[in-house]
DNA sequence: GCCGTTTTCGGCCCGACTGTTTTCAGTCG
């Protein structure tokens, strides 16, 4: 079972225990279990033979434990299983409507027995809601909306379309001018996430420059943004909307004083700053979005960057794509954060392709765009004839290519090209290209383009049977996934990697082609 | 359900905003 299918139970049996009126801290246990559960480098399944590994989990106790034991054992858990029979499933869906809660959820379906999105729809559109204590008129409009931002988007977004929007709108902020000092794209876009749900954007004034006047100021002039689809909230600090094409936007106006505290706040991951409060907390001090303070007196200890207020809570400095509360926090205290991959460290690229299958680039065109990036090496992965959408190459043209490789090799360049293909594993596991031309490659790689919904056991001795040829060197995309399109496909991927390292090869004996310059 | 320089019970992060309330509960991030 898949950690995030584990962390997906728990979740659900949190939200059913808070609609079904539990004490907080009970269903945050189960919460806080699927969180950890999510982020763990490590397979759930292969942890909990070890009892005593699983307890060794923060926030894991004999009953979590239990209750792990169990979804792993049968693929659910019996508290969900007896909370969906006082609740249907659909009732989950409710949550993630905007402005409803698991208490206005619970009154609901103790009122109406309203347990889905269809129902809610209808009982808003025929104002059965604005009478029921704690609603009104504006109550039910703002469902009616919730419901129409649900139904147009599954919610998510690739990163680079969150980055493209999130440069448009720092831009025309930016054009507001002074006071304005900083504009600061923060949230899952900063932590470089696969996926952003929404953009944070922080805003701060010039000291002495803040107040109630120029933030309204500034508002009006972000709210006349054109991409604007409709207004969420304009408060003191802080105005939302969403855009045309369903992304929300929150960006708060801060004073610069507490541009650290700020920023740290709004970049998330929400449980890494849950985790440093807690921290702090514990030092007698008080985190939130302006400083870092003293608990009592709230005496500012450090706010104006992210550094000192690591500092001052005994850490090295966090990169922002490290703050998950995986662990790093924990490193950190302990000065053994690793160091992370910057665009300088990379020396070249091992899957690419030419016009000759499905590029839009010549050999020499790629080889030069490379060079330009400060690559040391490229190496040209052309797909092999069983990708016939793609143009792919047979034996034939494969030699073809590998000689006109060479070639350009022999221009001196001033970048290393390797020779190489992405040869096709098809669905027994035998590779597209025969191995005497394999044999003539610089680097081979090997990738699944068909019959990705195989049995999860019949996967892993396909890939095995591909990796277990003597020439394989490289899997490409090893998970199949398309980001927010298609999920990996299954397979036992520590088998794989078992296997591939028992068939490991060396690097500086295969990197010295025939046309190393 | 978990956990301990607030310790074996009592609390579980914290502040802003909204809409409904005349002082606050619920939601959100």
């Amino acid at each position: 079972m898949e950690n995030r299918e584990v962390a997906r139970v728990l979740r659900e049996t949190a939200q059913l225990l808070e609609i079904d009126g539990a004490m907080i801290g009970r269903y945050r246990s189960y919460e806080r279990a699927a969180e950890l559960i999510d982020g763990l480098p490590e397979s759930i399944e292969e942890l909990a033979k070890d009892r005593k590994k699983l307890l060794d989990l923060p926030g894991v106790g004999d009953g979590l434990a239990d209750h792990i034991e169990e979804i792993l054992k049968t693929g659910d858990y019996t508290l969900r299983q007896k909370l969906l029979k006082k609740y249907p499933e659909t009732i989950l869906k409710l949550l993630e409507l905007q402005s409803l809660g698991p208490k206005k959820v619970a009154l609901l379906w103790k009122k109406f027995k309203a347990g889905s999105v269809e129902q809610m729809e209808a009982l808003a559109r025929g104002g059965k809601l604005r009478d029921l204590e704690g609603f009104g008129e504006k109550s039910e409009e703002n469902i009616l909306k919730a419901i129409e931002v649900y139904k147009k988007s599954a919610g998510r977004f690739q990163i680079n379309v969150g980055e493209e929007e999130a440069e448009r709108i720092v831009a025309h902020i930016r054009e507001f001018g002074k006071p304005v000092e900083t504009v600061t794209p923060a949230g899952s876009l900063r932590r470089g996430k696969e996926t952003v749900g929404d953009l944070d954007v922080l805003v701060t004034l010039a000291h002495g420059k803040y107040s109630a006047g120029a933030v309204e100021e500034i508002s009006e002039h972000i709210l006349k943004y054109p991409g604007i689809d409709q207004t969420l909230a304009r408060g003191e600090n802080k105005v939302s909307f969403v855009l045309k094409n369903g992304l929300q936007v929150d960006v708060r106006i801060l004073d610069k004083e507490s541009y650290g505290a700020a920023l740290l706040y709004f970049t998330g991951s929400k449980e890494h700053n849950v985790t440093l409060r807690g921290r702090a907390n514990k030092m007698g001090l008080t985190l939130n979005e302006y400083a870092l303070a003293t608990l009592k007196g709230e005496k500012p200890v450090a706010r104006a960057t992210e550094e000192e207020i690591y500092k001052k809570l005994d850490l090295d400095y966090i990169p922002p794509e490290l703050r998950e509360n995986t662990g790093e926090i924990d490193a950190a205290a302990e000065h053994r954060l690793p160091h992370l991959i910057e665009l300088a460290d990379i020396r070249g690229d091992l899957q690419m392709h030419t016009t000759a299958s499905d590029g839009k680039n010549s050999i020499e065109e790629m080889a030069l765009a490379a060079k330009d990036l400060g690559y040391e090496y490229i190496s040209l992965t052309d797909h092999s004839k069983a990708v016939t959408v793609a143009n792919g190459l047979d034996e034939k043209r494969t030699l073809e290519q590998i000689k006109k490789i060479h070639a350009a090799n022999a221009k001196h360049l001033g970048i290393q090209v390797l020779a190489s293909s992405e040869v096709d594993v098809l669905k027994n596991g035998k590779l597209d290209l025969d191995d005497d031309v394999l044999a003539q490659l610089d680097v081979v790689l090997v990738s699944i383009h068909s019959y990705m919904n195989l049995e999860r056991a019949e996967m892993t001795e396909r890939i095995l049977a591909a990796i277990e040829n003597p020439y394989v060197q490289i899997i490409g995309h090893p998970t199949g996934r398309l980001v927010l399109h298609r999920d990996a496909y299954a397979y036992e991927m520590e088998r794989v990697l078992d296997a591939a390292k028992s068939t490991a090869w060396s690097w500086s004996a295969t990197l010295r082609p025939s046309g190393w310059i």
